[in-house]
DNA sequence: AACAGTTTGTTGACATATAGACCATCTATT
DNA sequence: AATAGATGGTCTATATGTCAACAAACTGTT
């Protein structure tokens, strides 16, 4: 008899549903930016860099990313040998860069935004937008609860 | 002028929130489990063996997990290496492997999965079961989506 | 039985991710 | 101004992930 002591229960199913769920996402989206030869993780960079015209440090981007930084000076290092983005020295900090996308990643990202846009929209046929909007209060509600327990974690 | 041409629109919201709620879901696993030096691929790997006693083969691990077969040979590696897992010759195919969980590995997860179902009750605290089982029902049916978009994504 | 096609696991090359050590630089306190 | 501590980027080591190519073994057809 070594069957588990412990019963799931929904919140456990729930749990492993998001987390199959998304894998199923970004593995389709693994997919959807191979045809411009980007990864997502490239993709989710030239995205946040769009938003700041004026360029943002690699510290800033590993924060909104959510990726340690020493994760983004490779990504960096890649995406500048593809001339999508370059580093520009900062005046105010000399230990850091400015990084800004090139002409060729906006011109780039004006024909994959809108794919990725309605390809959004394809995923959710069937759902509502009520219903969208629910679910992203839900998860931005459990979001929280991750932040509460982890906080409550050791180290 | 270079701002996006395109309205994001709920839909989008919802998915990046879901995104966003998962991978911050993962980052809090990896600490939990980092407790026991395990990390949250070696626990799905195990947890999967657990409902197997007869040993599952590589690729079915593969297909359970959703990681390409060539992943799963270095990662049984290492955790056969922590004699948590053995593999075992399958009279059946010579070509498969059947892998097992030893005994260490039971005793482990007996330590760990408990404390993992706790974990999902903590992180949920606010969501009725009902409610759980409303967004697993959803994400399931968003996973359907998924799959159906990427049949029609070329390659 | 022989053959062609498929499947399983491993390998090598590479991308993506963490963690820790390190240096240069910035910031705050004295 | 000097110095102590914090911060930004890089480097190394390692884990996790993909993909393509390969060998061994399986399957189905003839």
């Amino acid at each position: 008899m070594d069957a588990p002591a412990t019963k799931p229960g929904p919140h456990y199913e729930a749990l492993l549903q998001l987390l199959r769920t998304s894998e199923s996402i970004w593995n389709a989206s693994r997919v959807f930016f191979g045809r411009w030869d980007l990864s997502p993780s490239q993709f989710n960079i030239l995205n946040v860099l769009l938003g700041s015209p004026d360029g943002v440090t690699q510290i800033e981007l590993s924060r909104q990313l959510i990726m340690h930084r020493s994760n983004v000076t490779g990504m960096i290092d890649r995406l500048e040998q593809r001339r999508l983005v370059t580093r520009r020295d900062n005046p105010d900090d000399r230990r850091a860069y400015l990084v800004v996308l090139t002409p060729a990643a906006h011109k780039l990202l004006a024909e994959v935004l809108p794919a990725y846009h309605g390809a959004a929209e394809s995923v959710f046929a069937g759902f509502s937008r009520k219903r969208s909007q629910m679910m992203t209060g839900e998860l931005a509600k459990l979001e929280q609860g991750v932040a509460r327990f982890t906080e409550t974690l050791p180290r």
